[in-house]
DNA sequence: ACTCAGATTGACTGGTCAGTCAATCGCTGG
DNA sequence: CCAGCGATTGACTGACCAGTCAATCTGAGT
């Protein structure tokens, strides 16, 4: 149980009850779970939780900012790239918000259906924080639409949700388990989502070509 | 509060208490709410709930299967029109959907607050019944694939998750209220919606005509 | 050895609420 | 006028659980 290092890395008991409550949370549900069904997955004492956290909230607010502002700044340093396409973009946005979930699903998991979607409870305290991602991403449609690349009849902010939207509908449907979660899925989708949106599903009248990789 | 029609209508409890229950879920949320707010909304004791009802889950489930139904038919009739192009059919699922919010906002926020995106209890309940939904709309999709209107390299199923989560996304923006209601917004917002994931967001390289709608 | 502070423990409290149930109401038919 | 039955009432119960707190531990400084 003890011993691993004396002095350098006295275990962080305060990540250990994060991770937990990514497990628990995924797993059951933030309704679904107690604090001490937390506790217990983190190897902790009950009272613990409260000497690192004032509320059941709280933990899974922070486990919300700390990944969301991953995400935002991701989506600003693809932005602020030169010389690289408007699909090219998206497609580094869709594939890092794909890989994120690939990396920990339990904790996308929680973020989408905990917080992105909650209208009634975190995701209206986070309003602000989730329209930031939207922003991000209007962003980079808006610089294509001032060099003719994209529409101009279609509003960034617009396009933005749509983008946005289709990316957490395939999260969602690999949280639902509808989808194969395996990694020649996961490219796959990344490609499939950035040609869908940005090329469109109708077939090219003629002449345009099709970009594949 | 009586004498409405002495036979023919003697007033609808069980219908008081659904219609009861969609505005006080959509105010409070469904965990966040007790069934004794439901009772007091609709002007009935406390006990007659559990008379029409087994449990308060019980009255999510009807409020969902009721609507969901309506929903999953008007797809499919829209499907099965003779001479109607994909993209048109798609118009009109999207039309049918912005509508269903338009028309009772409160229902299809609970709706898809609790039920489509709660992954872990009633979404996966109803994980059939939402992916019927996907399942009409790529349906659409496969035809005006093998028309060859629509695109081979992007599956029909695919593209239906695509256009469902970006009109899903739209719901949740006026949802949470980022996006304006007004009449005009809900009829651009149908045009946009399919022009954007039909048409695309990159601009057409030349002679493509633009449909304007 | 001793002290102090922060870390850690887990039993306990206070409040909340879903679901139950026995009693009452009010209509319909005899 | 009465019996019978579904509709209706609302007080009550049993369980659950977030958050508290006083006690204990640990380890660094002296």
């Amino acid at each position: 149980m003890a011993a691993t290092a004396p002095k350098g890395a006295p275990v962080d008991k305060r990540r250990l009850i994060l991770d937990a409550a990514v497990t628990v949370f995924a797993r059951r549900g933030f309704h679904h779970c107690r604090v001490s069904d937390v506790a217990d997955e983190a190897g902790v004492a009950y009272g613990l939780v409260y000497h690192y956290f004032s509320s059941k909230e709280e933990i899974l607010n922070t486990l919300f900012l700390e990944r969301w502002q991953v995400m935002l700044d991701a989506i600003a340093e693809i932005d602020s790239r030169p010389n690289v396409e408007a699909r090219e973009k998206l497609y580094l946005v869709a594939g890092f918000i794909i890989d994120s979930y690939r990396h920990d699903p339990d904790l996308m998991k929680v973020i989408i259906v905990e917080v992105t979607r909650a209208a009634n409870s975190f995701g209206r305290l986070h309003l602000e924080k989730i329209r930031e991602a939207y922003a991000g991403i209007a962003a980079i449609v808006e610089t294509a639409r001032a060099e003719g690349a994209f529409k101009s009849d279609i509003p960034s902010e617009f396009a933005a949700m749509c983008f946005y939207g289709a990316i957490e509908q395939l999260l969602t449907g690999w949280i639902f388990e509808v989808l194969d979660r395996t990694d020649a899925e996961f490219e796959r989708a990344k490609g499939l989502v950035v040609e869908a949106i940005c090329g469109g599903l109708e077939s090219a009248p003629a002449g345009a070509a099709a970009t594949s990789g």
